[in-house]
DNA sequence: CTTTATATATATACAAACTATATATTAATC
DNA sequence: GATTAATATATAGTTTGTATATATATAAAG
C-alpha cells in the first residue's frame, strides 16, 4: 500500500525520500506514521520497476549530504491509475494498544486503568488540538485532501466523546460495587 | 501485540488455535482480523517461552483432527499482568485502503471516485447492520468488552457520516464545475 | 576556530504482522 | 462410499515496522 501512497505523492511533485516521509505525516499522519526503513526499500524498488525514476542531485547550499530525487515516469502514473479505480478490498484495519489493553482492564487494577485511560483522554485531547489548528492547512489542497483531514478530527472527537462517557461508567460501577461491599 | 490478545484470551478459558482466531474476530473483530498464519507462530513461541502450557486432547466425537488445548501458565498471567498496567507507548494506527484511495481520488476518474464511495457506504452500513446486532451479545461480558463493541458501533456511524457527507460535497462541486463549463 | 548540537539524508539488519496455500481429520450429505 | 463442509494445524513468502548505523552540512556554544 504504501508503494501507492509514494506514487500519489510523487504525481504532486517530485521528491526525495526524506521529503516523502514528511509529506506522508502530514497528509496521512492523521492515523498514519512511517519509518525511513520503509520508504527507502520501496523507493528502490519503484526504481526497479521502472515505476520512478532517480537524479542525484548536487550540492546547492541546502543542509545535509547530496539528495536523490525521484519522479514518477508514465509506467509508474499508469499503474497508480489502474490501482486508484480498483474497488479496495481489504477492510479497515484499527490497531491500537491502548484499545488493546482497554478490552482486558476486567482483569488489571481498576485504579491503575483508570490512570491509563485519562492518559489516554489527554493524548486524544492534544491531539484534537493540533489537528483543529492544522485544518486550515488543507483548505486549498483539494476536496478530497480537505475531508480526510476533516475524517481525523471526527475521528478523533468521537474516541474522546466515546472514552469520557466510558470512564464515568465504569466510575459509576465501582462505586456501586463499594456501595455492595459496605452493605449500603 | 497479538501476543498479548492471546494471553488475555486464555485467562478467560483454554482454547486451541482455531477458537482463538474466532473469539479474536468476535472481540476485536471491530477493527481487527486475524490469520491462522499469526496465531500458530504465536502458540508455539509462547509455548517455548514457558508463557502457555499445551496438551493435545484425544478424538472425542467432534469434527476435525485432534485439538491441541494451550492455557496460560503462572508466567504467562504475569507477564499479561505486568503488559496491561504500562501505558501504551504506539499511537493508534488505522490502516485503510479505501481511506489511501479517497486522499487521491483527485487525480482520478470523478465518477468512478464516486462508485468507489457508494460501494464503501454500502459496506460501512452493511457493518454497522451487523455490529448493533450483535451488540446485546456482549452486554453480560463485562463494563469494558461491552464498551469496546459500543465504540465499534460508534466509530462506523461517524464513518458513514462522515462519508455521506464528503459525497455531497463532492456532487455538489462536480454540479459546480459543470455550470461554470456551461458558462451559467 | 573548534567542538558540539541539530537538521538533513540514506541505508540496512532484524522483527513482527499479514497473505496465501498446503495438509489432514471427521461429520454430514447425497 | 464418494463428495462436500467444517474443523484444525502448519509453513513459505511477502509486506510492514523498528532499531540503528552512517554521513553531510549548517548553526550555535564555548
Amino acid at each position: 500500500m504504501l508503494k501507492y501512497a509514494i506514487l500519489g505523492l510523487l504525481q504532486y511533485t517530485d521528491m526525495h525520500g526524506y521529503r516523502i516521509k514528511e509529506h506522508i505525516e502530514r497528509n496521512f499522519g492523521h492515523m498514519w506514521s512511517i519509518n525511513y526503513g520503509q520508504i527507502y526499500p520501496n523507493l528502490k524498488k519503484l526504481y526497479n520497476d521502472g515505476l520512478v525514476e532517480m537524479t542525484e542531485m548536487a550540492q546547492n547550499g541546502e543542509k545535509g549530504p547530496p539528495r536523490k530525487l525521484y519522479s514518477i515516469t508514465d509506467k509508474g502514473k499508469e499503474e497508480f491509475a489502474k490501482w486508484l479505480e480498483i474497488s479496495p478490498d481489504k477492510p479497515m484495519l484499527l490497531r491500537d494498544p491502548f484499545l488493546m489493553k482497554f478490552v482486558f482492564f476486567g482483569f488489571g487494577d481498576a485504579k491503575r486503568s483508570l490512570e491509563i485511560i485519562d492518559e489516554q483522554i489527554k493524548r486524544y485531547k492534544s491531539d484534537l488540538k493540533r489537528r483543529k489548528k492544522n485544518l486550515n492547512r488543507w483548505e486549498n489542497s483539494g476536496t478530497y485532501v480537505r475531508l480526510t483531514a476533516e475524517l481525523g478530527v471526527n475521528l478523533n472527537e468521537m474516541f474522546i466523546k466515546w472514552l469520557e462517557h466510558s470512564k464515568q461508567e465504569i466510575e459509576n460501577q465501582e462505586t456501586a460495587i463499594f456501595h455492595e461491599q459496605a452493605g449500603t
